[in-house]
DNA sequence: TTTGAAACATGACCTTTGTCATTTTTCAAT
DNA sequence: ATTGAAAAATGACAAAGGTCATGTTTCAAA
């Protein structure tokens, strides 16, 4: 993991967040009042139900958000890297959390307390804007995952999920290993189906040579027939 | 269909809407630029692919809101009434409309050109912020179903829609009668299902008494029981 | 290194749901 | 009132995907 940063001024996610159109003033207040932490794998950063202190903002690592469905499986509702900031959903709506966090990996992470950052969105009007962005990109996602989720079979979303964590993690140094490792049944939570399915379908995509598996290490080996198998049109 | 408001500041929905808090100077702007409008029932007020010039803001009627699946099928994904904004989402990702919008009924629009809302949002904080309480509420909205797509089976899903069209638009006078006629294939594009499906599963809820059904006319005779069927626990 | 639990894998089977075909009903236009 | 097309209803069947059982592998802790 990288070294923490001292500030959030110097912070190298900085302008890669919602953060980067804010202005100095703020992002001054913003470092006065934030708390670093490192949450180790599996760690949990929050849970469904609890009621939001400050929104959470990744310097470094990965993060899994999910809700629990009523029977407890788990559904994956979004991938998070760093520079993304999460928390900010029940906390603009004004409940509980709806969603857990829970760490994928080693993970840095800023808190910002609640007033301080709703005080920024209020006074800073690129911040807010950005936010609105923020929000706006992961209702359209949500939408479309939606409808997938409705009308698409489970081969289609299994390689759609692959290149999602592709787009989202991107590639280990070798260029073809997807840079996360996930179980079979957090794979599974995030198609929306059984674990059992994800892993009869992994095996198949390893057959048709689209993938290769290495226990937790996915390889992909032939994006562009993945993607067709996805069948993405939009 | 009620009258026309003649100006924005006298307008029924304004403090039922996403300007509820937005400055008076504000409010004064919008109406100098908005454009009144009638949509006869099944009139496309958007189409998905569209370049969005502005928000629509409903004063009086129904529009539905729906993804066209890659195999044509269409996936409803909001319901909105008087008071209900709409379009904004594509306006703050800055791309096209992802979404196509339908009037159910003969529908009332104005329509806010993409400049003056966007002004109004980068200058107005409390407007602003409301607008992101819509965004947060929306994103909540598309996770549960998500979840619940992904988990429940198409019976729960069903009583959920039908509960969900009542918080909605509610009741006609005799306080039991679903206050909007949909046909059983947008039921079923609500559910995510096929038609039949829906339309046994209709058949089956009349049969235990929760429901009537006349037509497109849909009455609930048993709401708990109808809640206790969609197995909701959040 | 051993070992034991958790994760992975695979087969058999069955439930749910979708599809297709056909009939009946509704409803709006003549 | 008639009628014709669209919507609703229903049955038969097929396919997709989930569940359960069982065996295998992995991997971290002792």
């Amino acid at each position: 993991m990288h070294p923490s940063p001292s500030t959030c001024q110097q912070c190298a996610q900085r302008f890669n967040s919602v953060f980067c159109k804010a202005r100095e003033e703020y992002v001054e207040v913003i470092n006065d009042k934030k708390v670093c932490n490192i949450y180790k794998k599996g760690q949990l950063l929050f849970h469904e139900g609890a009621h939001p202190f400050g929104v959470f903002c990744i310097n470094d690592g990965k993060v899994k958000l999910s809700h629990q469905g009523d029977d407890g499986k788990e559904q994956i509702i979004r991938l998070l890297k760093a520079g993304d900031v999460l928390g900010y959903r029940a906390l603009l709506s004004g409940g509980r959390y709806s969603a857990s966090a829970v760490a994928l990996e080693d993970t840095q992470v800023c808190f910002i307390p609640k007033d301080v950052f709703i005080n920024v969105l209020q006074h800073d009007a690129g911040m807010a804007f950005e936010m609105m962005k923020v929000l706006s990109d992961e209702l359209h996602r949500s939408e479309i995952k939606l409808t997938h989720l409705a009308q698409k079979p489970i081969r289609e979303r299994l390689a759609e999920t692959l290149l999602f964590i592709k787009e989202t993690y991107g590639f280990e140094a070798d260029g073809i290993t997807l840079a996360v490792k996930l179980s079979r049944e957090e794979i599974a939570n995030l198609v929306g189906t059984a674990t059992e399915s994800t892993i009869r379908l992994l095996s198949e995509f390893k057959k048709d040579g689209m993938i290769e598996l290495d226990g937790k290490k996915i390889q992909i080996l032939k994006p562009k027939q993945l993607l067709a198998t996805a069948n993405l049109q939009d």
